[in-house]
DNA sequence: TTGAAAGCGCTAACAG
DNA sequence: CTGTTAGCGCTTTCAA
């Protein structure tokens, strides 16, 4: 961060150096915020600090933050915050110079409401409301779904399959489920709304679900979780019950966070880069306030098979 | 966030709240810092963000954060990061009211710079340099290592126990170290400088190093790591030769992260609290940046055995 | 090319 | 108790 304005004689360049050192000066940011109308610094809105997807996601955010100059503001909107004290605002416009939305961390209302105000933002696994202009990067989840399922049917001839849903209204898991949907209609398989539930994206809610399923003796060969988090859920009521993986029931799932391999039945899933996601959207709201136009509205990131035990393949 | 400096006819605030909402205005942050010196904004300063670790703090530091109205500004200064344009720098003094610098985040010589000026700091599992006093908060490393090793000695007679150490100069790890010590001592159990090697609060170095012990052949009761990540290497590497666990070997750990009860050997570690930890550093860091002075340098969380069954018992 | 001066939007200290 | 003013530390503009 060089001011550069001029061309300075050597010798003055030094002088100033070495006071710098001595006094131990450093500019202060307000003042030069005020000033040029720029904090250099995004922040990042999310709901909830998750456990294995929120790091590398923050790991790709800081990584593009960085090499852009800029800080980076947290602020989690989740449950057992303080009264509605508009929290976000604080994070909003006059406190940095663009947003990283993630999910649901913020109401459509107060997406709506910024976009208005042309403050630079990126969405991050989800599409703007309205149809708004508003860049977003999110994942191929319709289409690793189909992959996925695909491979069920196909490879292991599994009629019966279940979907374990995420969080209502959550965008990812509904590009999933409409993905397990073409699949089996493309296969000709009737889908069945017994074989669709809550999962909540959530180990715990997984597994109250499928042990539901279990307890009033459900058949199924296969069950296809929105997340690899509700597929441990699943792994979990199945192993209680104690049917076998894959034998007796094939579970897959999908993101590949890190635990997925190291289960002791290694988990078939969708691999989601998640930390490359991070990346670009830091990297896309870096340009889009250097330059107040972003190269792409949509930044849609491949999702890719990855072949375990789970599912049935001995691989 | 309340001005509040006098009284006011309760008319007028509802005019003036209607022109705020009409007129979507929001204070600038920057013209209110530069004002009152003071950014209502924390750092941390962290070096890298880790996978199981970071979040349970992270949410700490966050809600703590939240309830003293302080926003929360994260830098990891980790490998591949920018050249050494003394990036904390950036997040210290003049972005910041405050800083959160956790174990080895920012070199020694700065933590003391800042130190003498007078800038708040809390650390977050290490103690300062040169006995500063500034406050930090810190596991009970050495009574939950001692408590492990006693049980591992008392309750099973393992006599050949190996340490898993954690990164050089690791504070934790080493006092971690010092609690294995002590405990073989008391129960005049020779110490083996073979039976200590790194361990690296990593998977894959940890799992490298038994695996070199196992080839060699190396005799071991137990293994004691320095923390749950290299607790899983241990493991790995254990099962590969086929050794079964803690038939053959045993095994225990230290912090209790979420995968390890769900281990196909659910974990024997030592609980740490976590996101206490992170919440108590934001927590009195903010104190400390209201009344300049913190209520005491030293808070000693208390660290819990957690008995599973890879040490041997059947819990 | 360099130096002086104005002003960013807010708060604090003041006078009315 | 209310309204006015100076000034926070930078950048930018303009004059010398």
């Amino acid at each position: 961060v060089d001011n550069a304005t001029a061309p300075v004689a050597v010798e003055t360049v030094e002088r100033v150096q070495a006071a710098i050192g001595e006094l131990n000066f450093s500019p202060q940011a307000a003042a030069r915020g005020l000033a040029t109308r720029r904090t250099n610094t995004i922040g990042l809105i999310i709901d909830e600090i998750g456990r294995d997807f929120f790091p590398p996601m923050l790991r790709g955010i800081e990584a593009a933050a960085q090499e852009g100059g800029f800080g980076l503001l947290i602020h989690s909107t989740g449950v057992g915050s303080r009264p509605p004290t508009t929290p976000y605002r604080a994070v909003g416009e006059h406190n940095t110079d663009g947003l990283i939305v993630f999910t649901d961390g913020l109401p459509d209302a107060e997406i709506i409401r910024l976009h208005k105000n042309r403050f630079p933002m990126v969405l991050l696994h989800r599409t703007p409301p309205n149809s708004l202009s508003i860049p977003h990067v999110v994942f191929a989840n319709k289409a690793g779904a189909r992959m996925m399922v695909d491979h069920l049917i196909e490879a292991h001839g599994y009629k019966r399959i279940a979907f374990l849903a995420g969080p209502q209204g959550n965008e990812d898991s509904g590009w999933r489920e409409l993905g397990y949907r073409e699949a089996l209609e493309a296969h000709r398989i009737p889908i069945d709304a017994a074989l669709i539930a809550a999962g909540g994206f959530d180990e715990k809610i997984a597994q109250a679900t499928v042990g539901e399923w279990l307890a009033k003796g459900m058949e199924v060969d296969a069950i296809f979780a929105a997340d690899d988090d509700s597929a441990f859920g699943a792994i979990r009521a199945l192993q209680q019950s104690g049917k076998r993986i894959p034998e007796d029931v094939a579970v897959a799932g999908f993101d590949d966070i890190l635990p997925s391999r190291y289960l002791s039945t290694p988990l078939t899933t969708v691999r989601a880069p998640i930390e490359e996601a991070g990346y670009q959207a830091a990297r896309t709201l870096v340009q889009l306030i250097r330059s107040r136009r972003a190269k792409s509205i949509e930044l849609l990131l491949p999702t890719e098979l990855v072949i375990r035990r789970s599912c049935g393949c001995n691989a």
